[in-house]
RNA sequence: GCGGGGGUGUCCGAGUCUGGUCAAAGGAGACAGGCUUAGGACCUGUUGCCGUAGGGCUGCGUGGGUUCAAAUCCCAUCCCCCGCACCA
């Protein structure tokens, strides 16, 4: 581990002084610009997000070795909220944040107090994260390196906002968010108690009358407004009368905050208990019934008007409600009822569902067997008969001019109607109620007025989209259906809050541009990055026209640098600069941005780059889980990367995130994959020792025809390892790759090694054949476990840096389909034998193969041609064999052993057997004798079935197939 | 609800696009043996059921179908995970 450690600081001490991974303009080689999302300053890295940045640097160095002049460069991503939220609340002490900044974060203590000025606090973290991603060896071409509330990116973010402007595709209005009032903020899922999202829903309001006075009732089903038997008011609660608008209300006292925040204006002129509504009549607007209100303890006062319609038919709660409240005769009395007034009130039915009664809500309480009001199971059961009536449901005849029409669309049909005549008005409320802001207050739904947004809705813009995206290539490909989708649902985006850090509005500066939206073409923003900052470029001189000139080419260069006194030269640079990088080969990212940022990259670029420059590639991945669970600080199971390195090391960590899941998956940590790979890296070092070790006196020249079959076979495996490994790099299917090169190859190995153990009189050869699979190996483990291998080219006495040697490319002249075919024999030969000692349960002494004759090997030969043409006739093919067999009865019994099996035989093998004309299974076997002996530890004899002298006492020589011999055993 | 991904042996997890070499890679665990003072590490073997000759049976969520042949193709069905924003 310790060694580990040193070759990692030595390695990544060399690259950058040597610079390997700064990439600079060179016309001469072909670019690939690579760029990972940045990450966000408020917390170190965990080993969750190494598996991006990760995967990212791999693909970086991967296409270095194939030969392109790679760009990764990286940044940090100041904009937004959370920072500054951290912040305060750190000032307010607050215990769970200070215990994880020192325990698990472990920031000094004395660091800690600083982190009241956010900005220090991101710097610090900035600054450590970027820490982490040289430790691990990231090959980040650093130079580029900026912040989004650097000046010079503020004026990049204001030129792209009026060019969406200009385009049309910024447009203002309100919108309804989750808000809390103590903070007086939007509150999303992170701002919540629980990691809760506030859902909102809109709720219809329909009004009913009492004289002037109007009683606003609260529902999700306007279309049960034809059943509504009485009104409920909790007794308990707090109502107002109050002027809301031009109307004067009855409300829950709750409710007005509510309104007022809905743009509602909102006068309280007077406060009671529920208690005396009780009894009161109102009159419906739709009908002009005249029904009473009734008391009930489920009415809740916070959820939106605190009054509610009873539709005791389809509503499971008003079921039971009115249930209840005709057995309370005491109570009745209290409020003045007579009891049998009560009693006459009959639930409505006026939705048909197939399957229930007209009155599904008794259906399922009595189902349930529910009985009060405050029973939780009615949540369930309000579900039920909701989805049922909403998916099967048909209207009544009582429902007028609804009738007959499904409750989905009745629902929107009464909704509109209602609202259209004055009889209804709507309101926003959390459907998932009650939703805790951090600071403990109770979240409400607030509109926003004059809300700026970016409008992904517009469909010229979603066509284009969609044509990028057709264009683009997307890693894994299983998700760009996830991509149309995400395209089609877009609509307005609200693109600027009035807190945090980031970019103002540049026509309204009271915003500041969110964090979505000031992160979408910033790719191209690396490439001008390092000489804004050497050239010492003021930020006001890069006005509009500048950007409109690098990124554009739009205006004359030389108006346009002699209007802000820029040096010609310079911006030409970055406008070449631009161009030869431009555009962007590959973004990569977790996939949970899809639904977001990766979807945002592509509208906006179309937006503002010419179709040349539209990104190429989008490569996501999953999130890493630490025994079985996701990775997350609110799981409290995150290892922080830097920890991670110091306990395990860069390349087994780097190892550890990419080896477990392909791109789709989530792929799993712990420490016990770590070790492992720490064993693999630390085995694979000392193999490269040994080989180092085994001297050769001579030059290692040699004729091919000094190897054995076996060596043959080894190089063969490992060109098709190389073409595996290679696919599936293409492919970022880096799992794939590391267990081809890692696993499956050293599974060829070690039975090279076994196959090759006796053999001492041809080390020199040995030794060639293992330098080669050793090399190869690792230059193709190089992109994922750098420093080891860094290390290992030098001990083999390679010049240069592995990093940016060529990847290996197979050379198909080593491919020995003969080679391959014979080892497959053995391999074959011996597992059969085992199974048979292992079930005859002796301990052989001696063990005979008897290998198929000539004849027999020329029927299948001729068996396997015509199976590849088409069909055999088994007439045929036995009129064949009788030309070169002996006794017919042998002949037929094995022409149709052969037709069974040839069946069964994959048509590359069929293939390559006919090329080879078969193989000599008797030398293979005699060669391998001593290897065989040494294996199932008895005496070995080799015949050909028909050899004279034979030994075969019984006869099983006879069974003897090609390629695969009978055995026997004594 | 809509959209996406997925259900494989004791467990994790390949294989599915391109049907046959698939009782199904590779791990882990378990068992046996070697090494070791002992433990760990390492190495060898076994690990669905039956079988004294390389075989047979059952088997890849469930039920059907196509095919000489299905984990793989088609249809239906059940279950699990993720996302649905104004927030990084």
């Amino acid at each position: 581990m310790e060694f580990l450690k040193k070759i990692e600081e030595k390695w990544q001490k060399r690259w950058e002084e040597a610079k390997i991974f700064e990439a600079d303009p060179n016309p001469e080689k072909p670019k690939y610009f690579i760029t990972v999302a940045y990450p966000y300053p408020n917390s170190p890295q965990h080993i969750g997000h190494a598996r991006t940045y990760t995967l990212a640097d791999v693909h970086a160095r991967y296409m270095r070795m194939r030969g392109y002049n790679v760009l990764l460069p990286m940044a940090f991503h100041y904009t937004g909220t959370p920072v500054l939220a951290m912040s305060k609340r750190l000032a307010e002490n607050d215990e769970e944040l200070i215990n994880d900044f020192v325990n698990v974060y472990k920031v000094p203590k004395e660091k800690l107090k600083e982190f009241t000025d956010p900005l220090i606090m991101a710097r610090y973290f900035h600054e450590e994260i970027k820490e982490g991603m040289r430790k691990i060896g990231y090959s980040i071409d650093w130079r580029r390196e900026f912040t989004t509330i650097d000046s010079y990116y503020n004026r990049f973010i204001e030129w792209q906002f009026n060019k969406l402007r200009q385009k049309g595709y910024i447009t203002c209005g309100s919108h309804p968010v989750g808000w809390c009032l103590k903070d007086g903020n939007p509150v999303g899922q992170h701002d919540t108690i629980g990691d809760v999202e506030p859902e909102i829903g809109e709720f219809i309001l329909i009004k009913f009358k009492q004289g002037k006075t109007i009683f606003p009732t609260a529902t999700l089903r306007p279309e049960t407004v034809f059943g509504v038997t009485n009104l409920w008011v909790n007794p308990q609660a707090r109502y107002v009368k109050a002027k809301v608008d031009n109307e004067e209300w009855i409300i829950s006292q709750e409710s007005t905050e509510k309104l007022l925040n809905q743009n509602r204006k909102v006068q309280v002129l007077e406060t009671f208990l529920g208690k005396r509504l009780i009894g009161t009549f109102v009159e419906s607007l739709v009908n002009q019934a005249k029904i009473v209100i009734l008391p009930a303890d489920f009415v809740d006062p916070k959820n939106a008007t605190g009054i509610v319609m009873s539709v005791p038919g389809h509503a499971p709660y008003d079921y039971v409600a009115l249930e209840n409240i005709k057995k309370e005769h005491e109570k009745l009395k209290e409020y003045g009822f007579k009891p049998e007034k009560i009693e006459q009130i009959k639930p409505i039915s006026l939705i048909a569902v197939p399957g229930y009664s007209d009155i599904p809500a008794a259906d399922v309480v009595k189902k349930m067997k529910i009985t009060e009001q405050l029973d939780p199971k009615l949540e369930d059961a309000t579900k039920e008969v909701y989805r049922q009536e909403f998916h099967n449901g048909k209207m009544k005849t009582n429902t007028g001019k609804y009738y007959g029409m499904s409750v989905a669309q009745a629902r929107e049909e009464v909704k509109q109607d209602l609202v259209a005549e004055g009889k209804a008005t709507t309101m926003y409320e959390l459907v998932n109620r009650p939703v805790k802001c951090r600071c403990g207050e109770e979240c409400i739904v607030k509109i926003l007025q004059d809300q700026w947004f970016i409008d992904y809705g517009k469909p010229e813009w979603k066509t284009l989209a969609h044509k990028c995206l057709n264009k683009m290539e997307i890693l894994p490909e299983e998700l760009r259906t996830e991509f149309e989708y995400v395209i089609d649902w877009l609509h307005e985006k609200a693109c600027a809050r009035k807190s945090g850090m980031g970019t103002k509005l540049p026509w309204d500066k009271e915003w500041i541009i969110e964090s979505l939206s000031d992160s979408t073409i910033y790719m191209a923003y690396y490439t001008i990055a390092r000489h804004l900052k050497k050239c010492q470029i003021r930020p006001e001189q890069m006005t509009d026209e500048v950007f409109d000139y690098i990124f554009l080419g739009e205006g004359n260069i030389y108006k346009v640098a002699e209007k802000v006194d820029l040096n010609t030269e310079i911006l030409e640079r970055m406008r070449q600069e631009f161009l030869y990088f431009y555009p962007l080969d590959s973004r990569h990212s977790g996939r949970d941005l899809i639904h977001n940022h990766l979807t945002f990259m592509i509208f906006n670029h179309i937006a503002i780059f010419p179709e040349k420059l539209w990104p190429r590639q989008i490569v996501t991945n999953g999130s890493v889980m630490m025994e079985g669970v996701k990775m997350s600080k609110s799981f409290g199971n995150i290892i922080p990367l830097q920890e991670g390195l110091e306990k395990f090391g860069a390349d087994p960590v780097r190892l550890s995130v990419l080896s477990t899941a392909e791109l789709l998956q989530d792929a799993e940590f712990n420490p016990h994959i770590a070790k492992s790979m720490i064993d693999k890296l630390e085995k694979l070092y000392r193999f490269a020792i040994q080989i180092t070790k085994i001297r050769n006196k001579e030059n290692e020249k040699r004729q091919v025809e000094a190897f054995d079959l076996v060596d043959k076979w080894m190089l063969s495996r490992l060109q098709r390892r190389i073409t595996d490994a290679t696919e599936a790099m293409e492919k970022m299917s880096v799992r794939k790759a590391i267990h081809c090169i890692l696993y499956e190859l050293d599974q060829d190995l070690r039975w090279y090694q076994k196959r090759t153990a006796r053999k001492h009189k041809k080390d020199s050869v040995k030794k060639d054949v293992l330098r080669q699979v050793l090399e190869t190996q690792i230059l193709m483990l190089a992109p994922v476990a750098p420093h080891i291998c860094e290390e290992i080219w030098e001990i083999i006495g390679k010049k240069g840096f592995i990093s940016i040697s060529p990847w290996p490319k197979p050379n198909l002249e080593k491919i020995d389909i003969k080679a391959e075919e014979s080892e497959e024999l053995l391999i074959n030969l011996l597992e059969d034998t085992e199974n048979i000692i292992k079930v005859t349960k002796t301990k052989p002494r001696k063990i005979f193969f008897y290998v198929a004759s000539a004849w027999k090997w020329k029927v299948y030969l001729k068996a396997l041609e015509k199976s590849m043409q088409g069909k055999i006739e088994l007439k045929e093919l036995i009129q064949n064999a009788l030309k070169v067999g002996r006794k017919p009865k042998e002949v037929v019994k094995f022409a149709k052993k052969v037709i069974e099996q040839i069946k069964t035989i994959p048509e590359k093998k069929k293939r390559n057997l006919i090329k080879i004309r078969g193989v000599d299974e008797r030398k293979i076997i005699g060669d391998a004798k001593e290897f065989l002996r040494g294996r199932l530890q008895a005496d070995i004899t080799v015949y050909v079935e028909r050899d004279r002298g034979i030994y075969d006492p019984k006869r099983k020589a006879a069974m003897a197939m090609p390629l695969r011999p009978a055995i026997y055993i004594e």
